[in-house]
RNA sequence: GGUCCCAUCGUCUAGCGGCUAGGACACCGGCCUCUCACGUCGGUAACACGGGUUCGAAUCCCGUUGGGACCA
């Protein structure tokens, strides 16, 4: 059995998007799953649209996403000499033919063929009898079109969709090079994956109907075609093709927003394909568990709420050391210090891993450990920091003053004893405390807060706020 | 318009002739609780429609409808 070899090939004129990372994703599994091998190769043929901010945009999420390849990145604007071999090949075979019909011309008749409801395909007005390879015209602009079957039925075999029959009148005479010389799409990717030795290729079921005429590509340049796999599309909420009114779609996008890579491989690899009831995957599992069979046929709508969900799965999984590594750049993209100690970061974060889907969310929500400089809420302090509580709020003072061991059980334990004392029910001193320490009414437990914080800033923050109640007038 | 693809809870899906149609997200309740979460227990919710085939169809076939893609 010949290698696997599968390969993305995205067209450098945008971000790589939600869709084509899956693309990707699909074309990476399924090459590792069967020890084969994976390709990168950049399809910049149309040079009016390709940007190297595009180019690099790919690359990097690549990168981020771990879709490590085996061969490339190829680029075809380096490819151009044998796309054009490749046309000569066919030309003096007969299997090609120049064709000086002006877009005029073709258009005049498009609307002549619409105005009588026939198809609005190509007449073969230039197309030379079989097994002629006529002249190519001189000064004339002309482009060159595939001398394709007028008789019988080309069938893809979708690894995906099944056995789908095309009627070869349905098809005419593609252009493979236009008259500026450049070779068009449909033809650079048939070249390409015959000479990258591609054995399969997986891509979005919006290219099923070119699947018939690159076949016949295939036929003409002697070589075998390669087996197909057309998956569905991922659509927006509407049900239409996502975009970017959609919301974010860059794959970066979603990294800037606090998503791990790994998240993002398993929510995408969930839409269209699945193992049972599994939902999560390690990258390992995907590649062992990953087959073509088992992917849908049907498109799926993108969903934000669980890709959340998924997101929030690594996060809360995520071992200490390794989140306070991953939360790092978004402290410093936030202006807050980073802070020394690693070991107090972890113990910060842990109080908070639960609690937050994102990184960016983590870092909001670690603010007030991050730096002194919190503001209380308005509507909270008058809620919570009464003068009622002032009496309360300064036994805990002097109570944590004198505290010896920082931990939370004792500083339960001073908390159990203030509230004996006065009475009151725990939460209204805790959230006073919590307003005083946080800024706001929600946070991790209190007690967590106070041990995290330590003594000096929470009896700082604490003094603050009681500073700034006036007394009760008795 | 032509060609092609698709159709199970709101969404992602399991199901591959016999199921009280399962799971996940979201949503709604109970429990836990110092707030918010996490967790946990429970609940609402689907086979697009119509014909066949079959002892029996979510499942097979054909239509209809509805979505989508491609060609322009």
């Amino acid at each position: 059995m010949s290698p696997v070899r599968t390969r993305f090939a995205p067209s450098p004129t945008g971000y790589l998007h939600i869709g084509g990372a899956r693309t990707a994703l699909f074309n990476y599994l399924f090459a590792r799953h069967h020890r084969g091998q994976f390709i990168l190769r950049i399809e910049d043929t149309d040079r009016e649209r390709s940007t190297p901010e595009a180019i690099h945009a790919i690359l990097e999420a690549m990168r981020w996403l771990r879709l490590d390849y085996d061969e490339g990145p190829f680029f075809q604007t380096a490819r151009l000499a044998l796309y054009r071999e490749r046309i000569d090949w066919l030309l003096r075979r007969g299997k090609a033919y120049p064709c000086v019909c002006t877009p005029e011309q073709l258009e005049a008749k498009r609307q002549a063929a619409l105005k009588e409801k026939r198809k609005p395909i190509y007449d073969g007005t230039c197309r030379p009898p079989e097994g002629t390879a006529p002249a190519l015209p001189h000064g004339v602009p002309y482009s060159i079109r595939f001398r394709s079957p007028r008789e019988g039925s080309t069938v893809v075999n979708d690894a995906v969709k099944g056995e789908v029959v095309f009627d070869n009148r349905e098809l005419d005479d593609l252009i493979i090079a236009r008259s500026d010389g450049t070779p068009t799409y449909n033809f650079c990717v048939v070249v390409d994956d015959i000479d990258m030795r591609v054995s399969h290729i997986i891509r979005g079921d919006d290219h099923l109907a070119n699947t018939p005429r690159q076949i016949q590509l295939y036929h003409a340049l002697e070589s075998t075609p390669p087996e197909f796999a057309h998956v569905p599309l991922i659509l927006g909420i509407d049900k239409a093709r996502l975009s970017k009114r959609h919301g974010a779609t860059s794959v970066l996008a979603y990294r800037d927003m606090g998503y791990f890579p790994e998240a993002v491989l398993n929510y995408l690899v969930r839409l269209g394909w699945s193992h049972g009831d599994q939902e999560i995957f390690s990258r390992d599992e995907l590649i062992e568990k990953f087959s073509l069979e088992s992917v849908g046929k049907s498109a799926g709508v993108f969903n934000p709420e669980k890709f959340l969900w998924v997101n929030f799965h690594y996060l809360k999984s995520r071992p200490l050391p390794q989140l306070a590594e991953d939360v790092i750049p978004f402290i410093e993209s936030k202006g807050f210090p980073v802070p020394r100690d690693r070991a107090w970061l972890e113990r910060a974060l842990g109080t908070l891993q639960e609690r937050c889907k994102t990184l960016v969310e983590l870092v909001d929500a670690a603010s007030f450990y991050l730096t002194d400089e919190i503001t209380l809420d308005s509507k909270a302090a008058k809620k919570f920091l009464t003068p009622k509580i002032l009496p309360a709020l300064h036994a805990l003072i002097d109570k944590l003053a004198r505290l010896e061991a920082f931990d939370p059980p004792a500083i339960e334990s001073a908390f159990a004893e203030v509230l004996q004392a006065f009475g009151l029910p725990i939460a209204s001193l805790a959230q006073a405390a919590r307003v005083a320490l946080t800024g706001t009414t929600v946070s991790p437990g209190i007690y967590d807060v106070i041990s995290v914080l330590g003594k000096e800033r929470t009896l700082m923050r604490l003094r603050r706020a009681a500073g700034g109640i006036a007394p009760a007038v008795s």
